[in-house]
DNA sequence: TTAAATGTTGCTAAATTCGGAAACAATGTC
DNA sequence: GACATTGTTTCCGAATTTAGCAACATTTAA
């Protein structure tokens, strides 16, 4: 049977996950390691209205992967969890490893 | 302005990630690391029908993060990527931390 | 052959997420 | 004050994901 801990741990290790699970989301996150962006910039760049940057930009806020710093009106995002992108570039690197292999070397 | 190069990457990321996305999946690739399970084992141990786990598990497959060994009737999972468990302790520890010193160090 | 055990797939309803436009709030500028 | 800039929130329809049950396929055992 799965215990109380267990579930409270994978609950809260999968809602970062939720956070990571869009590709929007991964190319916003790609951005700020550079340097840190506004949304409007971020919009831009991207090519969507500001508005559903704020959203995903929200999120990544939530999920505790981004901080923000107010000057005026503008709103600055930045990384705060560098570490999870690098193990992203490990996963991906192993699954494509895995991938070649399992369709032949 | 996003390259194509970019939108692949970002679409490639983000589906792995898509597979992490729910409590589930990381109670099975927890358990996964321990020793490889068949899926009504893996029903059993989380409570819910076969039916369920084998479609959670079939994504976890699809994104490269566990392989099958067939033997019989029984079809063993055993994972893949440990490093995506890392991946998910360094992703809990950042939201750890963030909550903390979002509610004042 | 019949039955049991194990997995997968189809189906439908419920829940969740997503996208875009508009409304709204806050700050800076003329 | 009037207006522009920047962000957030709300609303709603569309798309996706999920859960549970039943049906089905495959292999093993009696």
């Amino acid at each position: 049977m799965i215990t109380e801990e267990q579930r409270i741990r994978a609950e809260r290790r999968s809602h970062m996950f939720k956070a990571l699970a869009h590709p929007m989301r991964i190319f916003f996150l790609e951005k700020l390691r550079e340097k840190p962006w506004c949304v409007c910039e971020l919009a831009a760049e991207a090519g969507i209205p500001k508005s559903a940057a704020s959203k995903h930009l929200s999120q990544l806020k939530e999920a505790g992967l981004v901080d923000i710093s107010k000057t005026g009106t503008r709103v600055e995002y930045n990384l705060t969890a560098p570490c999870v992108l690098d193990l992203a570039a490990c996963a991906e690197g192993t699954v494509l490893t895995n991938r070649r292999r399992h369709l032949g070397i």
